[in-house]
DNA sequence: AACTATGTTCCATATAATGGAACTCCTATT
DNA sequence: AATAGGAGTTCCATTATATGGAACATAGTT
């Protein structure tokens, strides 16, 4: 199955669960994703292999610090992982590259301007400016949403070249988050034409109702980073002529990040 | 080497990659380590694996998304750290049991409130409240600092059996952060029968010059949870009075959330 | 243009993971 | 209090996977 691959390919869907490897981190998928605590035969079903390889598999997670055991044998992912995300936020190059542009957007506007990673068909949020910054940061850091129905992930996905896209958009499974949700991949295809033709995306309470925003994309030279950045605001104060006033400074934020990734992440520097 | 655990090692020094799982974390770790940015032959010095046997476990880190390569060969944590991260932070049963205490202690002080958790001799800020929520949250989430040189730390190390106390302090290799960082084992291990005795601990500046703080030891029923909490400010304003006068409340504010812990993480709830 | 660093691939061998079944422990029920 | 059932744990022969040495490829340097 897995082919010795070219030490480059990110942003691939793996089949769940390649290698030793593939198997643990499915495991700790699993736990992630479930709502509540689960218990050991909860995971078995889960994951349906044999309870030996199991239980075997969960000791060397929790040996290594990325998965915790509480008393009552339910399982909760581990400290190590706020450890190693710390450091990975911190020394993140594309982030910090990208930190004072944000800035520079927030003040221009005034309103919460956000920075997310294109992940496969989600949008990983990896840097966030607000104002009033009472709201806990790691309830959004880290967070991931659908790309599809969010401004950064439809921008993102407009800098996807053609076969891409469509390999993508493949893997999507619509649902209506709200009234406005795009319904199908025939609507997120022409809105997507729509954002190329534009230079910008908009959220038109596609994900949450209340909120909007505008959103411009942002790429490496080589596509193989696609992102995207955007100001968000309450739909009551933000009205349609306001948001796209900042357009044009949102697409100049982005373009200004990929220009310094360009110097800056280049091989001579 | 790796006996059959049962399922409840936690808090224990793994002996650096055993198991495929184990090595793979450890080529994490060594990236997660250092401070710039490292490419393939550095990580092969710092391993010292054969090469093919490296680049493997880095394709196989990279294809899980939990490394990611630059155009130039260097290596950085990969976003699924902050993915997984995000999920362990916010349903950390520990840290929302806890939340609500922090607050009030918070109110009660005007000043920062840290939580950490011990992890061998490492004390990992879990939470934190502030009033002016200006600092990036992630810039200390999930950091370390050493157990032996901070307030929570020294409040957690005082919750150990004296087996299990010598057998980290074997393990701490000490050093000067500030002039009051306390010089030796010995000298750490009568301040940590001062803190047993008195209930409180105090970082008197002796990991950051102008920082001081009060914390109060907080452990599970058995002990396998070890964590401390602390009211931190700048020496400056808060005199050694002032801290000693939160000595109690803080003192409190750990026994309501081992209180609370003990009621819902009970095997009956 | 040749050289050297560095990164990548291959394959026989060694090592570690697998999975079935037996065992233990806790808990709920009678 | 005894017991049945479920849940978690251990063991070990088999099988799959990782290993590591060396050959190959590529990019950067003199």
């Amino acid at each position: 199955m897995k082919k010795s691959l070219p030490i480059r390919a990110q942003n691939v869907r793996e089949p769940a669960g390649t290698g030793t490897l593939g198997k643990a981190i499915a495991v700790l998928d699993i736990i992630a994703a479930s709502s509540g605590p689960l218990r050991f035969t909860d995971v078995l079903q889960l994951t349906n292999q044999p309870r030996g390889t199991l239980h075997r598999q969960i000791s060397n997670l929790i040996e290594e610090g990325l998965l915790t055991v509480n008393r009552d044998h339910s399982y909760e992912l581990g400290l190590r992982l706020l450890q190693f995300a710390a450091k990975a936020w911190a020394s993140n190059r594309f982030r910090t590259i990208a930190e004072p542009h944000l800035h520079r957007l927030h003040e221009a506007t005034g309103e919460t301007v956000h920075l997310g990673v294109l992940r496969n068909t989600d949008v990983v949020y990896v840097d966030k400016i607000e104002s009033r910054q009472n709201i806990r940061m790691v309830s959004q850091i880290g967070n991931t949403a659908p790309a599809w129905c969010t401004g950064v992930g439809k921008a993102a996905l407009s800098a996807l070249p053609d076969d891409e896209l469509r390999a993508r958009l493949g893997r999507i499974s619509f649902r209506k988050f709200t009234p406005n949700t795009l319904a199908d991949r025939q609507a997120l295809l022409s809105e997507i034409e729509f954002i190329r033709a534009e230079g910008n995306a908009y959220d038109r309470e596609e994900h949450e109702t209340g909120i909007c925003c505008v959103a411009a994309p942002i790429h490496s030279a080589d596509r193989q980073l696609i992102a995207g950045i955007s100001v968000t605001g309450p739909a009551y104060r933000i009205t349609p002529d306001v948001l796209r006033s900042w357009a044009g400074i949102t697409r100049v934020a982005a373009a200004a990040i990929m220009d310094d990734m360009a110097t800056q992440l280049s091989p001579r520097s």
